[in-house]
DNA sequence: GAGCACTGC
């Protein structure tokens, strides 16, 4: 296989192995009563994290033999004389743990507390919980963490481990973010859209609490390889620390030849390396979605009948994949048989898999991409960028050397971008700049690392504007409304419809929807039980479309008492039809704190879809012709079809007029969850968004005619 | 005729 591949060797530090001793310990929390917060469910999340108990290895040991504890009194000494400073580390230099620990040992944050922040949930609870351990402290009380559903924190809480999404939510309540005297603000290289808003939020807070001499801010970005000429000059010249990894060196392999098709690259690659590695060897191939990975899955399973070489057991992984089988991916296989992990970019940053030997990376990436002129998004296949190539290959080298083989060109290589580019420029921002505002900001001249087209922000005030949520949109200033809405954690054409819903006497629907609508997709249709799948689906489906079927399937999935059970009989997605029931919790308790009356509309479901079109007016399209399949226009006068996996797909004939929840290209565009609705209810629900769309003849007339049926 | 990944008082 050597002769296919140019070798660029990348070797990183050397192997750092002692003999660890491991030991089992437990953690608990104290009182969990005593904790702020509404829901202290630490002993929920362990149950389904799995992490109630937990290896750790000998902390003490682990801790010195971490590269961060070689440097740490020259880190401190640059925490002490720098307001901010940015800390690049990369995978296992132990910054996240140990920074904080550093710090609250010195006792350097005084009277205030040190937070940490993270993109993702599960990582700050882990995060906080190791930390816990490591001080030798219940979870909850010196360390804690919080993040949505749960705050593990108590008055005695100095460090914290928070998403950025929480601390954000923190920030509309005080942007001065009083309560911290330390903010470190980790996978900043990750370029969220929550990371990116932060980044200018402590950094003004951090000036006007210097002027008004309250307890100065301390703020830290932490990364791993990232963009840091930009970020430096963000942050007025501020000094960069570079810690060493401990990752073990990964070969990096090029392809000689360009390859057309990366599939068949990819099944290439698969067996040349099947029949000359080691069993034990297991490897992690990169693809861009479901469909790849399920036919690559089958062509694989195909071929090795045939093939020489150890038994394989091919594991896929996708987000989107239910739990119980996710877990396949982290089961060993028996001596002789090797593991071949198909997976998404799920493996990129947010799920590390062991024993990972070589990864194949096709070098491609689904990305999703937002149109501010229609509101559509498209899902487009692409090259990723060298930096999340480098990610890629660096999940090779995890627990021992290894290797990744890349199917492009080193020449490809190069001419890709180095780094993803930001989340903020390339995804609706309405949510985002409701926050801003909410927080006393000004969207139009807030400071953003990368400012996101100003025709995003535009159309985005524009949305505000016509939901009620702000007075004008050249000076943002909220209304009543607007401020009910940024109570709720949602998207603000939700939070309308929660907000209108006492109107039509549906809030107890509306809750049950708005909290579906917020989860991923509840269906699960496995490619070769499809039509069982479809079968079983119908006694859910309402021929008013999919936001009556949704809801079917919430109220059946609540009334179920073996819930995991029920799911999987129904082919349905337990954890986000679970999720959606804990959102429906948080959303209700928010609602019965804005004294708001919680009925039902019963039978009559007109409301209901009323009610929904109150927050998703923008989102009507109407029927403008029949032949090869229903074709509609939206009212920004976008052209789509029905998506196929809508209820509405097959029904004839085709509604004159619709409500769409998201209109998404993938190969063709889609209106995607769909509800029949009355053309002159538009009118009714909205009047100025109504006559804006007479105005630019986008809606048909039909719309103000009086008569309703 | 078919959907990348995260997240939120």
């Amino acid at each position: 296989m050597d002769s296919k591949y140019a070798v660029l060797g990348k070797e990183n530090n050397k192997k750092n192995s002692n003999g660890i001793k491991v030991k089992r310990i437990k953690l608990c929390v104290e009182n969990p009563s005593k904790l702020n917060g509404n829901h202290v469910a630490i002993q929920q999340v362990a149950d389904q994290r799995d992490i109630k108990e937990t290896f750790v290895e000998d902390l003490r040991e682990t801790r010195k033999s971490l590269p961060v504890y070689a440097v740490r009194n020259r880190l401190l000494e640059e925490i002490k004389k720098n307001n901010t400073m940015i800390l690049i580390g990369e995978t296992g230099s132990g910054k996240t743990t140990q920074v904080p620990q550093l710090i609250h040992e010195q006792r350097l944050e005084g009277s205030g507390s040190i937070a940490v922040t993270q993109p993702r949930r599960v990582a700050a609870i882990t995060l906080a919980m190791r930390v816990a351990a490591e001080m030798n402290t219940e979870i909850g009380s010196i360390v804690g963490y919080c993040v949505r559903f749960e705050d593990v924190t108590s008055v005695r809480t100095k460090v914290k481990y928070l998403t950025d999404g929480m601390m954000l939510r923190e920030a509309v309540a005080d942007p001065l973010l009083k309560r911290y005297s330390f903010i470190i603000l980790d996978e900043a290289h990750e370029r969220t859209v929550n990371t990116d808003v932060l980044f200018g939020i402590v950094k003004l807070a951090q000036k006007e609490r210097n002027e008004k001499k309250l307890l100065p801010l301390k703020v830290i970005i932490m990364s791993a390889t990232m963009d840091v000429d930009s970020f430096k000059n963000y942050y007025d010249e501020c000094p960069v620390i570079y810690l060493e990894g401990r990752a073990h060196p990964v070969t990096i392999y090029h392809t000689k030849m360009k390859h057309e098709d990366y599939q068949y690259a990819a099944l290439c690659t698969i067996f040349q390396l099947h029949t000359t590695s080691p069993a034990n060897h297991d490897f992690l191939v990169f693809l861009t979605g479901q469909e790849e990975i399920e036919t690559l899955m089958s062509n694989i399973k195909q071929i090795a009948k045939e093939s020489s070489g150890p038994l394989i057991r091919v594991c896929p992984l996708y987000a989107g994949l239910p739990a119980a089988k996710q877990l396949q991916v982290w089961k060993k296989t028996p001596p002789g048989m090797r593991k071949i992990v198909l997976a998404t970019n799920i493996a990129e940053a947010s799920v590390t898999i062991p024993q990972i030997k070589c990864v194949i990376d096709t070098g491609f990436v689904k990305e999703r991409t937002w149109c501010t002129s229609t509101g559509a998004e498209r899902l487009r296949v692409g090259p990723c960028s060298q930096a999340a190539a480098w990610q890629r290959a660096g999940r090779a080298g995890r627990t021992a050397r290894g290797a990744a083989y890349r199917l492009y060109t080193e020449t490809d290589f190069g001419a890709r971008k180095p780094h993803n580019v930001p989340e903020i420029v390339r995804c609706p921002l309405a949510s985002t700049i409701l926050l801003l505002i909410a927080s006393g900001f000004e969207p139009l001249t807030f400071p953003l690392i990368d400012p996101p087209p100003e025709e995003s922000v535009k159309a985005s005030l524009l949305l505000l504007k016509e939901l009620g949520a702000i007075e004008n949109e050249a000076n943002p200033k909220l209304t009543v409304l607007g401020k009910k809405m940024t109570a709720f954690p949602i998207d603000p054409k939700y939070a309308k419809i929660l907000l209108s819903a006492p109107e039509f006497d549906c809030l107890d629907e509306a809750l049950s929807l708005v909290a579906v609508l917020s989860s991923e997709n509840v269906f699960h249709m496995p490619i070769h039980k499809r039509e069982e799948a479809l079968k079983v689906k119908q006694k859910f489906v309402s021929t008013l479309g999919d936001h009556i079927t949704l809801l079917n399937v919430f109220k059946a999935f609540c009334k179920a008492p073996l819930k995991k059970q029920w799911c999987k009989e129904n082919y349905l997605n337990h954890k986000n039809l679970s999720y959606a029931f804990d959102v429906r919790q948080q959303l209700l308790a928010i609602c019965q704190r804005l004294n708001m009356t919680v009925t039902s509309c019963g039978a009559a479901l007109d409301q209901l879809l009323k009610c929904l079109l109150s927050g998703l007016f923008t989102n009507c399209a109407w029927l403008r012709s029949v032949v090869g399949g229903a074709r509609y226009a939206t009212g920004s006068g976008a052209a789509a079809g029905l998506h196929p996996a809508g209820v509405l797909h097959s029904l004839r004939p085709a509604p004159p007029a619709l409500l769409y929840t998201e209109l998404l290209h993938t190969r063709r565009p889609y209106l995607v969850t769909v509800s029949v609705i009355q053309p002159q209810w538009l009118h009714q629900v909205a009047p100025d968004y109504a006559r804006r769309c007479r105005a630019t003849r986008t809606c048909p007339e039909s719309i103000f005619k009086p008569t309703d049926t």
